[in-house]
DNA sequence: ATTATCTATAGATCTATAGATAATGC
DNA sequence: ATTATCTATAGATCTATAGATAATGC
């Protein structure tokens, strides 16, 4: 029963990655430990010599879905130098996007429940935030911070809208709407 | 035990309007059916009596909610006919609406959860999006549809990226931002 | 007689722990 | 000998139901 380090780092690191997909997809109070670790392909038994608690969990791999956010960001920057800022926003409020909630943004997918699970997963989401702001404003010719802060949030809300209120035709006419803004 | 037909129309009543703070505070996850009739000073054994799961309930307390939201919107906007739209942004970006989650806007504390809750709460999500945006719109001098749906959007991503990051500061600098924009 | 609410409870699920097991790593 | 993972389980909580109770409404 017992595997290498190795093999047990590689364990710990897909709990993490599966869990930051589940967390996106159903919340972080929608899916039990039991849950997490049988779709990481182990039981449940093994979780607490892993992690703390659920909660250490969720910091964990927040942090590692927004790491994995601005990864994503970067590519798509990289990919178009002529309108970097548009590319993000055309990307972002995509339909793709709109429908890849457990490989999506986790600003829109799990932001709401933050201010409900602690200071530390608060601090994840602030740190996350910055460095997602510090990006957009690095940019060659980039926007001045308030005005990066102001686009992302926007995204997000758009994203979050487009994907709550389920009619399609909706949820394209908000998606639509704040590509026309950004 | 038995109360009149007036008194149980106005536990029911109470039980959907403190539902709808409960959720807002909690999530639709975070707190249980029990947690919920206790709030509204009766014992869960009757809730079944008086809705068909908890599903019903979310449903009919967020349409409560989102229809009190309106009703405040509109009192903003009356108390300040020289800039209704205005007036509108500066009290949904408010320090005052950050902290007053349990009594706040719906849409930033639980539109994020719909997707995972439903197509008939999504309805709802979409109807409270869609008179929210006629309320912007039927405003004399008011905006164009999409713009309207782009302000919505943008207040409703800041006040939750505001209320996730924990960091006071930073909370205040995302809300200023927002306002700028709008 | 009807019914709104209460107490009690079934059955499922959730977090967390205990102890067994078997392969690693010294 | 150590330890990563497993099975089993304790104890709490959650949704939903059953049946009792007592006041309403005919």
């Amino acid at each position: 029963m017992r595997v290498s380090r190795e093999t047990a780092a590689k364990n710990r690191e897909k709990v993490v990655k599966t869990s930051g997909r589940l967390f996106r997809r159903h919340g972080y109070d929608g899916i039990g430990i039991a849950g997490l670790m049988k779709a990481a392909g182990l039981t449940h038994g093994g979780f607490y010599k892993q992690f703390k608690d659920k909660d250490a969990l969720a910091v964990e791999s927040t942090e590692k879905a927004l790491e994995e956010n601005r990864k994503y960001w970067r590519e798509v920057v990289d990919a178009a130098p002529d309108d970097r800022l548009g590319a993000i926003a055309d990307w972002y409020l995509s339909g793709k996007h709109l429908e890849r909630q457990s490989h999506g943004c986790a600003f829109a997918s799990l932001a709401a429940e933050a201010p409900r699970h602690g200071p530390e997963l608060q601090r994840v989401f602030g740190d996350g935030f910055n460095q997602s702001v510090a990006l957009l404003t690095d940019l060659e010719s980039g926007p001045e911070r308030a005005e990066a802060i102001r686009k992302i949030a926007c995204m997000v809300g758009t994203l979050i809208l487009a994907r709550a209120v389920g009619d399609k035709d909706l949820s394209a006419e908000i998606l639509s709407a704040g590509r026309g803004e950004i």
